[in-house]
DNA sequence: GTGAAAGCGCTAACAT
DNA sequence: ATGTTAGCGCTTTCAC
């Protein structure tokens, strides 16, 4: 807490022998300053310590660089990723983010939203979980004044900036990367089915057993909330069940890892007796045990991206809303086996882009 | 982005009947307002929409309610608890916090205070992991213009403020409860020895040690680096040594969760073979195979509690610094066996503060 | 209790 | 290429 008292563009102005307009230009880089000129007032900004004052600048400019970013909830792994990747290309473009918290209460974000408006942010991303809410949460775009851009929700019939990944395609692939090891029989654990990419997760996972001629048996779809608790309950429920499934189709990691709790718990054997199938690739997936082959998707980029997608709405104000779908991959581990039986003939090499990984390594 | 024009506080002022400093008034909740009047101009409020803009109540008050968090990792659980805690607190008391990701990068944190500054925040809080570069860090308060409150971090005889956990005591906790459960051989998977909190841990391993007459064994100490990876690394240097070691404490459960991983490849039982305690208790801890005993800390009540300290200094300019030291508390799973041999008999029952989570509940 | 005047520190026209 | 004149929308100080 030093005193650096508050130099203006006044003193340096008077310093450096100019107006204020000109140590303006020199500080907003504009080309209509003389080399010299340009460099007395440099020497005179760097003698003094002259720190131009953001919030002059915002209300004098009409912009002030800020970027509201609205998270459902800082602790989930994905969100933070987000929250990362967004940061850095704020960062870059000389933007910081102000962060909200609606923790999962979609009525909070407009409430946010307000109150960002009042702090004049020259834009807002939400990085959320979208599900039943498709109208409250219109009706927030509506009351926008400043562009919005949207992760964790995508519907192409609708004029909103949306970066998300394609959870439909990345269930797909997950399933059918179990169908290719010749599971017949796959259970599936969802996320809350209020949620878009839990609902799109289902569909993935429908559609694959449906291009492969596969009757759905709603018995073994059990809903969950994406924690490890709700992965472990979903597990004994559907210990219930006729327990025919071979493999387990997981909507997130976190609910395969306490999936894996009640299996062991129950002594079976991963993936002798049963192959499981995560989705996210958290850092624990790696050393879960055993290690789960999963569904990455890269959420660091999808925040980066909705980050430069924003920007670049606040920076061409004419600029019309962008859908930005970013693909999945399939993580290679151990909790997948074959099970390969006379009604499975052994499938086409996988065409999928996927990726082995060891423990032992790096 | 619907046109929601700008209103003024001069356009409320023209529809109330009132001059512009009457309205401040009202919005800034002064006694000095009659009744009516107040009213009157409440009414002009909520009937034109009017938002003050916080951007020119920061130029003419020289507060901008903003405050900076500058963070090492946003992905680690206990940095986005704290940022959690801090989030909601400033909420509470309207007040944003602008992001920061120094990426671990000691270097990144006076540029982004700079950055900060220019921004005129009202104060920052520095989440971090502190070690080494306590003079840089030392530096970066000297060149504040604001109220500093750092987590991670803590020396007593620094006029700094502080809010942290006490993690010579945590670790003395989770050693205490091996020794009591008999373990005399005791293994340590220590943080990287440049952070103070790995520093700390350390210290109150060897503690517990020397307070129980058992002397330290430097081959059993293997430094990780706080990532599932750098624990099951370090499970395989353990196994290198002598193997005598009946218990492993690690400093976190990330590093817990790796070593347990290392554990099952090499064949060996948890916790019938061998013990191990982490630390963090992050929410897979739970969900480990065994389910992880491990030592809590409330990283959320940290964030919280530094964003109040910060408020506070912020709000009352000649206020000392101050340092808080928040306790920790023993998780009693299943990834911990007694361990009996005649040299260690049962010692009285423990007094630890201690609470039992089971799978089946909640 | 209320209003008029004077900025906060900067940028955006328009001058020259 | 540089300076002059006006604000941006609010708070503050000081009148009345």
């Amino acid at each position: 807490m030093s005193g650096v008292k508050n130099i203006t563009i006044k003193q340096v102005a008077l310093d450096a022998g100019v107006s204020i307009q000109t140590v303006s230009r020199v500080i907003n880089n504009r080309y209509d300053v003389a080399p010299q000129t340009r460099q007395r007032v440099q020497e005179a900004i760097n003698r003094l310590g002259y720190q131009p004052n953001a919030i002059a600048r915002g209300l004098a400019s009409r912009r002030s660089r800020t970027l509201g970013l609205v998270t459902y909830d800082f602790n989930d792994y994905a969100f933070t990723q987000v929250v990362t990747g967004a940061e850095e290309v704020a960062h870059q473009h000389g933007y910081f983010f102000m962060l909200g918290n609606s923790k999962c209460d979609p009525c909070e974000e407009p409430k946010y939203l307000r109150l960002l408006t009042q702090r004049h942010v020259d834009g807002v991303l939400f990085a959320r979980l979208a599900g039943l809410d498709v109208q409250e949460f219109l009706n927030l775009l509506a009351n926008s004044s400043v562009p919005v851009v949207v992760t964790g929700y995508h519907r192409r019939d609708l004029p909103i900036s949306v970066v998300d990944v394609d959870n439909q395609a990345g269930a797909r692939q997950a399933v059918e990367y179990l169908l290719e090891n010749g599971h017949r029989q796959i259970a599936c654990i969802t996320g809350p089915l209020s949620a878009q990419s839990a609902i799109d997760r289902l569909a993935g996972y429908r559609q694959a057993l449906e291009n492969t001629g596969i009757s759905y048996n709603p018995h073994w779809v059990v809903e969950g909330n994406f924690t490890a608790r709700s992965g472990y309950l979903a597990m004994q429920k559907l210990f219930q069940t006729d327990r025919q499934f071979t493999a387990i189709f997981s909507h997130n990691d976190r609910m395969a890892i306490g999936a894996l709790s009640a299996l062991h718990q129950a002594g079976l054997r991963v993936p002798e007796d049963i192959s499981i199938i995560g989705y996210d690739d958290i850092p624990e997936a790696e050393f879960a045990n055993p290690p789960l082959t999963t569904i990455r998707q890269n959420m660091v980029e999808i925040g980066a991206a909705a980050a430069r997608l924003l920007i670049h709405l606040v920076e061409n104000p004419g600029a019309a809303a962008e859908q930005v779908l970013l693909g999945t991959q399939l993580v290679l581990r151990q909790s997948v086996h074959p099970h390969w039986t006379d009604f499975s003939p052994h499938p086409a090499a996988s065409h999928h882009e996927a990726i082995e990984t060891q423990q032992s390594d790096g």
